[in-house]
DNA sequence: CTGAAAGCGCTTACAG
DNA sequence: CTGAAAGCGCTTACAG
């Protein structure tokens, strides 16, 4: 149907496998065939079959990101980040949201599978899918932003340094009473940034009782809901730390709806950052992770698992952004070194 | 290197023709050999490979997508929205992010040809690019959002009705000096937000000055620089209407930075509707688009289209949401009838 | 209902 | 540097 490599070919005057060879600049040509091609190439508006050429080289030329929920900022940064990184390594990304459903993964998993994808990243939903499992075997993998115990290289934040300096930031301010919105201890998100907290806040002999950390699923509904039991309590908390943004949003919500001032008479703080923080009412002061980092270092991970090689890749440094829920006045803190 | 069909069709103990009859539920085939090769697809762990596939039939059952940037909000719940109708069409979607750069625009385009999408679905740019007049005539194409005069289907909310809902509404709540950060004038969007309002107003007998007018750019920075402008106006207007929900987050830090109170001294109202609005510390009343349903008649379009049918879609009705940013309760009104 | 055969559009050893 | 040939994994008229 339409222009195809021996219509080309026929217009140089040479063969169909001379004209992929004069078009691929790595292939063997003279400069005049090369330029005889390209024009006539250029005049037929040919434009190159992916399917015949993955067929033939067994590459796709593409690779899956699977991610849990594409609308959640976080996740929606990170997807524009990975599609263009991989767009200047001349690969297509086939982006799938698992949408908080299991099956919903395996579906798109398998068409990932159809599509002899040249490998995947993906943020892992709590546990493991079958489709998921099958998946790793088959094709080279990366895991962003969270370890499922995939037994793949991850890619993530130093979410434990970035928790540690937001409690320093926090108790140097005076706070003592913290509440947390917790992410799904499903997910090693999760229960690391929980844990790192309980850790430096023992370390500054504060100790978390039961009552002072609700678990949500990273979802606005959920900080909402925390933060509604959260402040019952009585005395109300010094400051309420959450897990992502979209938490976060929804207790500075419940924050209002109880008459309170963020940032006087209530604190909150977050991990990852989100372009409408710092427009707020009251600018959050969060953990920011880097998510064109992040990108990048994950498909130089899969591009090196793709070609075989052995990666490791180091936890990303955080970023303190300090503005004003806490009470204090905005600088940038960098915790690279913890 | 993976399973093929032949391997499939050899252990069921029929040829690799049969099988794919057999794998295909509208192929003719006995439901004893549709077993066998079932079985044996399934114990061999057999997924299709659609290079192959596509080359064969000429369909990639694959449609891109292409948006200007998918970060603004309305764009990842209308990628959202695609790729949900999609998948449940049994399509693949390949999504795309202009990113306010014509190259990168064109780059994308290209290897949606190489891929041989079988349609597609594009909020276009401002200015057609070449790239794009010419997947146009390659591809059937419907636009969403946005007509850009390439002379496809549209299939786009009744910004018309749901500007006139807006500025009622307003009116009557006796709001008088209006100001527009109004859309880019590039876009079918920027412009007949604007004239709808114009002509409302008008019919108010309230006429706009210049300066009331600021055009900015559908992203945050562009409300900022724009409401900053507006509001040295003496008198300050009455209230602040925004083309799209990432300006109007602006308008509101900029309202605040004054030291005034959104709803109360300045009203603020939007276009587009998003998840956060309603937990923001003055819920914004807006004219919300259903991305669900602008998907959903999209993606019919375009298949309609694919079947070489002719297509004609009529407005999809908005909703006017009633916040708080213009001094009311909350109620919800519809407006589909104008 | 089933099989043999052709062919989709490429790329790549193999010769020369 | 170039060409002829084979083949990647499917699907689909064509016979039977």
């Amino acid at each position: 149907m339409s222009v195809t490599l021996r219509d080309v070919a026929e217009l140089a005057g040479v063969s169909a496998a001379t004209a992929s060879r004069a078009l691929d600049p790595t292939g063997s040509a003279s400069s005049a065939t090369r330029e005889r091609v390209a024009d006539a190439a250029r005049r037929l508006g040919y434009v190159g079959n992916t399917a015949a050429r993955s067929l033939r080289t067994c590459r796709s030329d593409t690779i899956g990101l699977l991610v849990p929920d594409v609308r959640n900022p976080f996740f929606t940064d990170l997807a524009y980040a990975v599609d263009k990184a991989a767009s200047a390594a001349g690969l297509t990304v086939m982006i799938g949201n698992a949408d908080e459903d299991g099956a919903a993964q395996d579906r798109y998993l398998a068409a990932l599978e159809r599509h002899r994808i040249d490998g995947l990243l993906v943020v892992p939903q709590g546990g493991a899918t079958p489709g998921l499992r099958r998946i790793v075997e088959t094709f080279p993998t990366v895991a962003i932003d969270r370890d499922a115990g995939l037994g793949v290289p991850v890619v993530a934040s130093d979410s434990e340094a970035g928790m540690h300096a937001l409690v320093d930031h926090a108790v140097a301010l005076g706070h003592r009473r913290f509440a947390i919105v917790a992410g799904p201890q499903s997910t090693s998100t999760g229960r690391v940034r929980l844990d790192a907290a309980r850790e430096r806040l023992a370390h500054h002999d504060i100790r978390l009782s039961d009552g002072d950390v609700i678990e949500g699923d990273f979802r606005l509904e959920s900080g909402l809901a925390a933060a509604r039991r959260l402040l019952d309590h009585d005395p109300v908390p010094d400051l309420v730390v959450a897990a992502d943004a979209l938490m976060a949003l929804g207790v500075l919500a419940v924050i209002r709806e109880r008459g309170l001032r963020p940032g006087v008479d209530v604190g909150l703080a977050a991990f990852d950052d989100n372009p409408w923080f710092h427009v707020l009412d009251t600018p959050v002061t969060v953990v920011a992770q880097d998510t064109t980092v992040l990108a990048r270092r994950a498909l130089d991970a899969l591009l090196r698992r793709i070609a075989g090689e052995d990666v490791d890749v180091a936890p990303i440094p955080t970023t303190l952004v300090v503005r004003r829920s806490l009470g204090e006045t905005t600088t940038v803190k960098e915790n690279a070194h913890e």
